[in-house]
Parts: structure tokens; C-alpha cells; sequence
RNA sequence: GUGGGCGUAGCCGAGCGGUUAAGGCGCCAGGUUGUGGCCCUGGAGAUCGAGGGUUCGAAUCCCUCCGUCCACCCCA
């Protein structure tokens, strides 16, 4: 049908129906992270757009072909959030806080935009839960993070996943890595796909992760940055594993992951469901210790991960992963006829500041018409106030799923719901 | 950004060159004057995603666009 306006492409309504989910996520989330001793942060949904060219990274896609940007009216350039960790570390230097106890864990719950074409699990809009702790390079903080998202899928009752888990490396020992890596392909690259051609010039790190069959072999033959890591690149992932294991918190090396954006450094992970579709990841995130500078910071190391709330439910629904309902309404109370309208206006208000969930039946409809909407609201009482009931002081109170009916007052009736 | 599938009322879904465009769910109303879940009856709701074209005639064929889904790309 010929609608005039329409969601944009890519970005959705979040129904009545569907907010059990994110209340859930969202509750479970922020719950983990509070625990964890992570605390909330948030940040403008648009921030300079600089912010993200030079901290998310030019050369990333996100900042090539995927932002949201465009001038105020004063002509300065913005540009819609396209993840999160830039805006936390500006936060960070703009409010001073490496003059607090370090490190500074801080969570966020926020939309991010991006321009791409949409499909499942691939949203323009989409949210992020996210965790982000700065100000230090223990390898017990990586393994932290790891573990907390790996809880909040716990408790939020996801199994079949999986910790992906790697090291890039530094920059003492990744260039050098590199250009290992550009040696071995450029005796490959008759071999590799077009894309990984590609690859080779703009993103090598990239071409580890190619899903192409015919790349694999030659993928297999690569050495692994996992056998070219510094000392203290080395003896840094060898803690965060061991800080996994002891937290017990099962996980994957993966010398063929690596990241999107450029900002990150030694560890990186994803946690992907052994089902996992084309938009797998749930979750990740990595270290990013060179990311303060490039902001105009003093070198200051951080960890941190985002996940997608839209993936995480995707999971949950696909999953039948229950959860609690719409608080109910407790109360609903049909009149007819002005009188009774009056007393049953009343009547709600009272209720509702007493703090019980009360509406009104549908006063221009019939009776028999209320009692109907009445069953769709799906009260625990259905009250019914007419003439009768207001001589007598006593009000029809009906249990609706018993069809257990009473002549309460309005004092009983209290009574009766705050049990 | 590339390739492919799909697009009929709020939802599901028949029809696939000539029909008043089925049916189900949901919604609204009625089944005597104030009584809900089942049942019965009735009603509202569709410019057949949009715009062009072919044809005497198009929801049905063609083109373009839009949206959605899948794969790639990328990533949460």
C-alpha cells in the first residue's frame, strides 16, 4: 500500500510486543557491567566528525563509506556515532579523567548509525551496549571484558558460543609482521580472489579473514602474527589466557581474526554462536592502547567491547529464550452512563495513586463492548461501576481468569490488591 | 558498493492476462433493556510496494525505482 512515510531503510520500530526483550537485554546488561565495576557514560548521538575520522580510522571502512555526516548550520562538520569507543575516550580526555583512580571503566547503552546495506542483523541504525576500560594495560582487564560479556550472554541464557581470541600485536612488532605477511602473499597473489588482491594493498591484516575457498590453502600457509609478537606483546597474551582459564571462561585462538578498525592492539576477540549466519558476532572488541594519542590524549591504554542489542535478541528469539512479560494492568474498570463515568474516573485515580495499574473501559462503548476490551488488556480484576453499584457502595469486582465475582468496597478492593 | 530471491488489507495467504481480488487470524458491532473467554451473524479494512510501458483488457507480461531477505563486502 502507497504509505507516506515509512521507517528510512535500515532502521526499524521497536514495538510494544518486542520491548520485553530489550528491557531483559538491557536490564541483564547494565546488571553485568555494574558488577564488574563498570559505571554508565553517555555521549551525543553526534560528535565532530574528526572524532571518528581520526579515531575510528581513515582508512576503515566505517569511516570511508559508512558515515553519517553533514554540516550544522554554522558549517561545522558532525557526524552521526558509528560506534562507540571514540566518543567514551573523548569523554575521558575532555573531563580529565585520567586524575582519577585508574584504570576508569565505564559502560554505555547507545544508538550507532552506519551506512550500509541493510539485511539481517545488519541494521542502519542499530544499539550498542558497551564497555570500554582505560587507563591500563593488565592483561587482567582483557580478560575481564572477555568474561563479562561471556556472563551477560550467560545469564541472559545464550549457549553455543564461542570465544574467539587473538593478539595483533603492538607497534613494535606488528609493521614488522606486515611486512611478513605482504612478502609471503606477494608469491600468492595469482592464487587469492580478487578481494584479497585488494586486500593486499589496503588492509593485509585483512586477508587472514577471507572466507573464500580458494584462499584458504593459501591462508593456512601464512605465518601466524601469533609467532611474531614481541616480549611484551607475547608475555602479555600469554596472561590474558591465563587470566581466562582461571576465570573460567573457555575460548578459541584464532590467528585468522583481526579487526575492523585500526585503533587496536595486542588482544582482540569476538564471540560468535556455533550457528552463526553471515552477521555472526554478537559481540566484540579488543585493546586499544594507541587510541588516546591519535585523540590528542598522553598515551593512555584501554580494553573494551561493544555488542549489538538487535543481535543479541535475534539470538534470544531464535533460541525461544523466555522472558519476563509487560509488567500487567491489574485493574480495569468499565461504566457507562455519565454517573457511573464520573465514579469510575475516580475510581482509577485513586487506584493508580495507591499505585495499582488502572484504566477505564472505553466510555464510548457498551458495556458488554468494555468487558470485551477488558479480556484484550487482560487485567487481574475487572471492575464494573454503574448506578446500582454506586447507591450500594459496592463495587462488582470480578477476578478475570477465575470469573470469581465480589461486592467489594473501594476499601476491600484496595485491600485485595495489595496482596 | 556487487550479485540473486521476494513484495496481494494490521498479520498470514489464494489468485498468475478478462473474477464484485478468495480464505484464515486480528479489529469493530449485534445475537432484546447493564455483563467478557466459545459459538452465530454482520461490518470496516487492498489505489494488488510505487511509477512508467505492452495489451481491447494487467495483481497477473516488460522496464525503472523503493523496500525487504540471502550471499559477498563489512561489522554489532
Amino acid at each position: 500500500m502507497a504509505r507516506k512515510f515509512t521507517t528510512p531503510r535500515g532502521t526499524v520500530d521497536i514495538l510494544p510486543e518486542e520491548q520485553p526483550y530489550w528491557r531483559q537485554v538491557l536490564r541483564v546488561a547494565e546488571q553485568t557491567a555494574l558488577a564488574f565495576g563498570y559505571r554508565r557514560i553517555d555521549t551525543p548521538v553526534f560528535e565532530q566528525a574528526d572524532l571518528f575520522v581520526h579515531g575510528t580510522g581513515e582508512a576503515t571502512d566505517i569511516v570511508q563509506r559508512e558515515m553519517y555526516i553533514f554540516q550544522d548550520r554554522s558549517g561545522e562538520m558532525l557526524a552521526l556515532r558509528p560506534e562507540g569507543t571514540p566518543n567514551v575516550c573523548r569523554a575521558y580526555l575532555q573531563h580529565g579523567m585520567a586524575s582519577r583512580p585508574q584504570p576508569v571503566k565505564l559502560y554505555y547503552v547507545a544508538p550507532a548509525f552506519r551506512y550500509e546495506r541493510p539485511q539481517a542483523g545488519r541494521l542502519r541504525q542499530h544499539t550498542q551496549f558497551g564497555c570500554e576500560a582505560i587507563g591500563s594495560s593488565d592483561p587482567a582487564l582483557d580478560a575481564e571484558a572477555i568474561e563479562l560479556l561471556w556472563r551477560m550472554y550467560e545469564a541472559l541464557g545464550l549457549d553455543d558460543l564461542y570465544v574467539l581470541l587473538n593478539s595483533i600485536g603492538d607497534q613494535s612488532c606488528r609493521p614488522a609482521y606486515v611486512a611478513r605477511l605482504r612478502v609471503y602473499y606477494e608469491l600468492h597473489l595469482a592464487e587469492v580472489c580478487d578481494d584479497c588482491r585488494r586486500r593486499y594493498d589496503q588492509n593485509p591484516l585483512r586477508l587472514l579473514d577471507c572466507k573464500n575457498g580458494q584462499c584458504q590453502p593459501v591462508i593456512a600457509g601464512a605465518p601466524a602474527i601469533t609467532d611474531a609478537l614481541c616480549e611484551p606483546c607475547a608475555a602479555h597474551f600469554a596472561s590474558v589466557q591465563a587470566y581466562l582459564d582461571a576465570a573460567g571462561v573457555a575460548w578459541q585462538l584464532t590467528p585468522r581474526l583481526v579487526r575492523g578498525l585500526d585503533y587496536y592492539t595486542r588482544t582482540v576477540f569476538e564471540i560468535v554462536p556455533g550457528d552463526a549466519g553471515s552477521q555472526g558476532t554478537i559481540g566484540s572488541g579488543g585493546r586499544y592502547d594507541g587510541l588516546m594519542e591519535v585523540l590528542g590524549g598522553p598515551p593512555t591504554p584501554g580494553i573494551g567491547f561493544a555488542t549489538g542489542i538487535e543481535r543479541i535478541i535475534l539470538n534470544l528469539r531464535k533460541r525461544v529464550v523466555e522472558v519476563g512479560p509487560d509488567p500487567l494492568l491489574r485493574v480495569v474498570v468499565a461504566a457507562v452512563g455519565e454517573g457511573p463515568r464520573v465514579a469510575a474516573v475516580a475510581l482509577v485515580s485513586r487506584l493508580r495513586r495507591a499505585g495499582v495499574q488502572a484504566v477505564v473501559g472505553d466510555g464510548t462503548r457498551s458495556l458488554k463492548a468494555q468487558l470485551r476490551q477488558a479480556e484484550g488488556l487482560a487485567p487481574q480484576y475487572v471492575v464494573i461501576v454503574g448506578d446500582e453499584e454506586l447507591r450500594r457502595g459496592r463495587l462488582q469486582v470480578r477476578e478475570r481468569a477465575t470469573w470469581n465475582e465480589e461486592r467489594l468496597t473501594e476499601g476491600e478492593l484496595l485491600a485485595r490488591l495489595s496482596d
